[in-house]
DNA sequence: ACCTCATTTCGTTATGTGGCGAATTGTAGA
DNA sequence: TCTACAATTCGCCACATAACGAAATGAGGT
């Protein structure tokens, strides 16, 4: 069932944050990471659940790879974008995500991917 | 999350059938053990999570549970069925289960639920 | 060619979910 | 009050899912 596969997809929280933000503009994975607060195998996961129902595509540029919402291209990805928003704008979380992404989309990618290895050099000190 | 309440409630494909089924006309458990093929106690699963969600609601009368769709009364839920509708549409499995609710509806409930309960009796025999 | 590093894949673990049958609940009728 | 029975709750099992870290992949820069 398509539809069930769809709903399935945006069944979690963090997909549906991860998603939600992707309607406004593409996302690198680093940033996702950031603004989840998750590891980075853990984001990739999700993010390909949510390729696989359609509702994002990702695309390497360099060394990163960026993740943009499908709606324009899929049907029913598209179908789903007004409920969405409409059951979102009753929530309380859309507002904390605007803000942090806003701070994330202020920095230069560059320096958000060194922080985030470096916090996890810390976590995981070399043996 | 509201939103992902509801999606997690319709993120399975048996519940999508019962809910999108009650769209029609109420039904009682028994009716739907019959449409979905399932064990009583499985259904009456799926519709706690369906009610829990919000998206119906059952009311007893004498023996029998009748469940009803709930968008009429609530936002939230309302919001999601032209969405399902479209998405429902581009399917092939409505088809099928219209056909079998019209025979489950012809038949009075009194003697579906007779037969489900000897069905029940002739799979685990009386030791 | 080699190294760096963002991302993905793999393997593992803990938790969630869907299914059933048995036992419980609550209502209608005897 | 007792019985019958539709529905729910409970206990259990098999399987799916979300999370992580470690290892593999692949594109840029040296």
């Amino acid at each position: 069932m398509e539809a069930v596969s769809l709903f399935k997809a945006l069944a979690d929280p963090n997909r549906v944050r991860a998603f939600y933000a992707l309607l406004q503009q593409e996302l690198c994975v680093c940033q996702i990471v950031e603004l989840l607060q998750l590891a980075p195998s853990t984001v990739s996961k999700h993010m390909s659940i949510l390729a696989a129902a359609g509702l994002v595509a990702g695309n390497k540029r360099g060394r990163w790879v960026y993740y943009r919402h499908t709606a324009a291209d899929n049907p029913a990805a598209a179908v789903l974008l007004p409920a969405l928003q409409q059951l979102v704008a009753q929530e309380t979380w859309p507002e904390a995500d605007q803000h942090r992404l806003d701070t994330i989309l202020a920095e230069d990618p560059e320096f958000l991917c060194r922080r985030q290895s470096n916090r996890r050099q810390q976590r995981n000190p070399p043996s």
